[in-house]
DNA sequence: TAGCTTATTGCGAAAAATTTGCAATAAGGA
DNA sequence: TCCTTATTGCAAATTTTTCGCAATAAGCTA
């Protein structure tokens, strides 16, 4: 179960699961598409304040929670891997669509190659990308 | 020059070319690194006004001069390929160090078969890598 | 189960970031 | 050099994000 890992990994922290929390991460687990800080202070407003929803996804994001990607104009924060499988985005500049990819061996490998070139040890990446899809072009 | 295509570019769209797009466009070209908004803010507002940074920095990202990238916690703003080659970055979480990098044939190719199995048309992308440089690891 | 400790919340207000209206300025074509 | 109008600076409004503090409630302990 998604939802216990979560509640280990707070308590392992000495950080209390409260409903606050755990209605941001269902908020956040439940969505199709990553979604803005706004999006997220506005579908909760009826119980959260937006102190605390700016509060918990700071906490988050520690936690290795969430991440942030960035699609289109503003980043937008969605679970990371350790609650979603590993993947990408592809976002429809028309209609907005986002479609999520799974990335390829080919892609390790390169990543794998630039990690060796540059002496970097990547901890995590992102691939993002634009264009219109199949419907709008 | 490089500057040149910038100035057919405005006037192309019936766009002046004034001093202040010459100053915000030469910022970005001569930083290194990408800059944050308020970065671009603070480094001109010695002649600037902060609403004609804001506005001409959604002129540029519409009229495709720069694009913006998300290392690290925030987004930040650079010269996009028409005007700079094109390229990817590594982030060092550690030191804050940001390592340019040209993307391999192997990952075009990959891209090219992404977007295939979609029928997604890729205008774009950006890959983000971040991890430890070599001199933090 | 009740009591205790303290992490977490909501509230209100402050600070920071971004946008806007409008009069003054200056780019660039005639 | 003049004229038209895009663009700027300024000041103020909005929006977004942060913060201090008292009230609340999570979850450990007895």
């Amino acid at each position: 179960m998604i939802g216990e890992k979560f509640k280990t990994l707070l308590s392992k922290n000495n950080l209390r699961l409260t409903s606050e929390r755990m209605r941001l991460f269902n908020e956040l687990k439940d969505s199709p598409a990553p979604l803005t800080i706004n999006n997220l202070v506005k579908r909760t407003s009826d119980t959260l304040d937006q102190s605390t929803v700016y509060r918990n996804l700071d906490l988050f994001e520690e936690l290795g929670v969430t991440h942030r990607v960035y699609t289109g104009w503003k980043y937008k924060v969605e679970l990371s891997d350790s609650f979603k499988s590993h993947h990408h985005h592809m976002l429809c500049s028309n209609c907005g669509v986002v479609i999520e990819f799974h990335e390829s061996k080919e892609l390790i490998k390169d990543l794998d190659r630039i990690s060796k070139k540059y002496s970097f040890n990547i901890s995590n990446h992102s691939l993002e990308i634009t264009g219109t899809c199949s419907n709008c072009s």
